[in-house]
DNA sequence: CGGCGCTCGTGCACGCTTTCACAAAAGCAG
DNA sequence: CTGCTTTTGTGAAAGCGTGCACGAGCGCCG
């Protein structure tokens, strides 16, 4: 029996969120419980996956019959820290921090703005979905105030790295960057980017090759069924 | 001598957008020649790993030398397929459709909006960022008129497979999912998708194990430097 | 024009991830 | 209580991706 202690692989713990929403869902529309082979068609993985992932978490599945929606939300939620709400803030108040910070599904999943800042003195004070925008030398108030952790770089690529130096001279040690720009961190320092050029270009990637046609189809994980 | 023919690892596909801005900018900048181990210091990975990458293009590099960062750029973008414009198409203009459609960074690297579909009437006829909003039911004539293949979900999670069903049904082969949700399609169909709750709940798994500080830091290719 | 220093390209070994396959466990029916 | 069905949990194998280490090739200097 794996120990809900040890270490969750990498590719797992990115897996669990998903599996998190389809029993959330799941659950909702009456359904107590849910085997392995029904989730991982809801997931679009392999079921044998499922059972592995799920399996990091401790043996809370019942053989012959599955597992149990209500307990393993729970279980998902207490392994990844989702049993209380974390506080976020986000640098850089223009086009996306402004629809991040209108996101209802942040709060619907675990968080919720705390703050967020812009060096614009034309933005300052504006308020967004009930959030007003503070000076960029408030970071470090709002998130020693709100015992902030998450920080969210929103900025142009230019200012990415000095809004994270800024982030964590603030103290937060989780940053979540949506600027095409590689920041580089101390080793103690979570970095996960969200790059949107990237993944347009990994499909014109697959897009090129279709026109050259030299393969049928592309393999790796994107296939088919895809969250 | 890798063949520029032979298909590339995923995990390599994903990293040549990185190298290619990266190369810009340096070439920008006046650098013409850069070696693996100084792409890999500003890419924040292994410089093996880099020269690993850019083989599969081929065999571009001066041995004592490094690699001629124009002639680089040239080849990364034909093999991404970056030599022409791809037209893509949005569905849902929301925060997040509208924040796209409004996205320079869009046009810079190789993609620009042919059109943004939504099915609120009181947003079709808006003009966000110069682009009209039209009904869902121009959908077809939009991808076919400007043979888009790439299309944009940017619709809440519900209407999320009905969003691909249509964009699959006008000839769309490839789609970048921003909705919490998972889209079954044809095998022939290359899906991506972004979900930021899932970054977020990411981090807030290695917070949450940081706080029962049994390890140190979590593994993984995330750490230190990080696109 | 030969030797030297530098950097590429890649074989190889290692570790992580995925998938298969099956014993073990649970429920149910008779 | 026994046997049958179902589905979990997990070893073991296969498949990928990463990083080391080093031979090969190139340019430069004397
Ligand atoms: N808009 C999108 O759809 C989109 C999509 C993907 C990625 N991105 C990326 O996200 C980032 C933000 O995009 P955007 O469209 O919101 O840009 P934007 O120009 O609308 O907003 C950037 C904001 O950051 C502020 N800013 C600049 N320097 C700052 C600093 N040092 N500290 C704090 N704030 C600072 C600016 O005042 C501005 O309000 C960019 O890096 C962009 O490439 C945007
Ligand atoms: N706003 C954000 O910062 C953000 C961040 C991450 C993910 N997302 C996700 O992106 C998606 C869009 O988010 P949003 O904030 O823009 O939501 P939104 O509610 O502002 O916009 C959704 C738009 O989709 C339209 N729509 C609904 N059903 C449709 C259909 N069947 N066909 C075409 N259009 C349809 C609606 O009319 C609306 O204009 C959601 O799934 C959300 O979870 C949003």
């Amino acid at each position: 029996m794996a120990q809900s202690r040890r270490r969750i692989p990498e590719a797992s713990v990115i897996r669990l969120p998903v599996y998190l929403r389809i029993l959330i869902e799941q659950f909702e529309q009456q359904v107590d419980n849910i085997s392995s082979e029904r989730l991982a068609e809801l997931a679009g993985v392999n079921a044998a996956k499922v059972r592995k992932d799920l399996s990091y978490l401790g043996s809370y599945g019942t053989r012959g019959v599955g597992y149990e929606a209500e307990y393993l939300i729970y279980q998902i939620r207490r392994e990844l820290g989702l049993t209380h709400d974390w506080p976020v803030v986000i640098v850089g108040a223009g086009n996306l921090g402004q629809a991040l910070a209108g996101y209802g599904g942040f709060s619907e999943r675990g968080f919720h703005v705390a703050g967020i800042v812009d060096v614009d003195d034309n933005k300052i004070g504006s308020v967004i979905a009930g959030i007003r925008i503070r000076a960029l030398d408030e970071l470090a108030k709002i998130v020693s105030g709100h015992e902030v952790v998450i920080g969210v770089v929103a900025t142009p690529a230019d200012a990415a790295q000095d809004a994270a130096d800024r982030l964590i001279a603030a103290g937060i040690t989780s940053i979540l960057n949506f600027a095409p720009a590689v920041l580089s961190v101390p080793a103690s320092v979570v970095v996960r980017k969200v790059d949107l050029a990237t993944e347009l270009q990994v499909l014109s990637y697959y897009e090129q090759r279709r026109l050259t046609a030299l393969h049928s189809v592309p393999t790796g994980s994107t296939r088919g069924a895809s969250a």
